[in-house]
DNA sequence: CGGATAGTTGAGTTATCTCAAATGCAGTGG
DNA sequence: CCACTGCATTTGAGATAACTCAACTATCCG
């Protein structure tokens, strides 16, 4: 289970550096104004350990997180194992945003890396956000956003080749990473085991290790440990094709 | 182009019969309450021929559409012509629902039959429903359903087999249709065309060819004109497996 | 150091695709 | 009413992307 940090609210937030990207500071500030000493409670910050489910679907909870550092997947599996990642959560994502509302879902969120994250009340977060026309409108953008990165991973496994899909991945996490300040130039933190790459690609770990081999033979990329290093970025879009 | 119906708004609902199930009912009524006579303008029915692009993504729209008769497809492609569909509509069903709140979307929307549906002022639609705790409720609940559908169709682009895929396309059709009564005992209205299927499933029509003729040679379901009946649920169920 | 987890590589298999030709069917204009 | 054109479907043959299996190596962690 999540084991409780010891280290308090502020220092963790100030370290944090995502203020302005997620909602985390609104949600602080909010909260301290309308109920001082509840904040605290509904804020609770944990952490787990790389490879550990932090939710189950069948759990019922009425909270929603968000990422504070560290990678988690949301994903859904099928009975025999089949398992398809949905969205590769980064610091200052928030897990359900698209179901803030509601206490039930199929998925399962699970640490990729070491994570810490705070949990919040889902209705007490519903009551802020629709009270603060602000905090709605940005809300509103990181639906949107999640809505339109989903749309194109469903044209990726209906539609598109796995060099393709493979490639777009890498794409699509430089950009994000580089918005969080987590790129150092070209290379960017890669804790991402082939198995992750393999579900969130609707491929298999095997087929997702030749392609990676072919790109780099090719001298698109570079792997090392825990991290990688695109050489190539023009050739990485052409393999992705246009739009 | 869209041609406007001459019919006026309260026969067009009178008929929608979707009135429960949709947000149309209560749009009105509260549109109607608050500027009676801005509400036709809002409100403005249309129709479409099957095969008509309703809404194309270069296009700036301030609406979201909700489908009054007839069926539709919200789709997203590539440059080569690769195609995917995200949604099939049916009536009730409103087209940008979980992107109600911005302006722009990669997503063409397509006539399947001939379509009457009518026209939202977005900015307005979002008014409503926000001062309006039911029907945000009814919305978020939408939402939520929408995207349960999302996350299953990830899924099965990802990791099922193309018979399960078409299994539960049909499956879920009927799900759907028998909510809205549009099932005649075992038999339901079945205007998608091969390539629909097809696009919708992440396969080729040819193949969507061979696995519905397996299915039919297997005494799973009959499809007639413009007409598919269910033969053996269980079986059908079976294709599937589990969950 | 030993055991588990992760990645690589090759050989053989299979689901799905591509291409192509034949048939059916629906709407259009003469 | 027929012939014509365009779209949809069926079917078969052959190609290919991705999979499975399996053995081997590398890496990580206690």
């Amino acid at each position: 289970m999540a084991i409780a940090l010891s280290m308090p609210d502020t220092t963790l937030c100030a370290a944090c550096g995502l203020k302005d990207m997620s909602l985390c500071a609104a949600v602080l500030k909010s909260e301290s104004n309308l109920h001082p000493e509840a904040a605290r409670l509904s804020l609770t910050p944990q952490s787990a350990p790389a490879r550990r489910t932090i939710y189950h679907p069948k759990e019922w909870s009425d909270d929603a997180f968000i990422i504070c550092n560290g990678w988690a997947a949301s994903s859904i599996s099928l009975p025999d194992g089949r398992r398809q990642i949905l969205a590769l959560l980064l610091p200052g994502d928030i897990a359900f945003a698209d179901s803030l509302f509601e206490a039930t879902s199929r998925r399962t969120v699970e640490a990729i890396t070491d994570v810490t994250y705070r949990r919040y009340n889902r209705s007490r977060f519903k009551d802020i956000i629709l009270t603060n026309r602000d905090l709605l409108d940005q809300y509103v953008k990181i639906l949107h956003e999640e809505r339109a990165r989903a749309d194109e991973l469903t044209l990726d496994l209906g539609r598109r080749k796995s060099d393709e899909r493979i490639a777009r991945l890498i794409l699509d996490l430089t950009e994000r990473l580089s918005k969080r300040g987590m790129m150092s130039g070209q290379t960017m933190p890669f804790p991402l085991r082939q198995r992750h790459i393999a579900d969130a690609t609707g491929l298999t770990s095997v087929h997702v290790s030749k392609v990676l081999s072919e790109f780099q033979r090719a001298g698109l990329i570079e792997v090392g440990a825990r991290s990688l290093t695109i050489i190539n970025t023009a050739g990485l879009r052409q393999v992705v094709g246009p739009r």
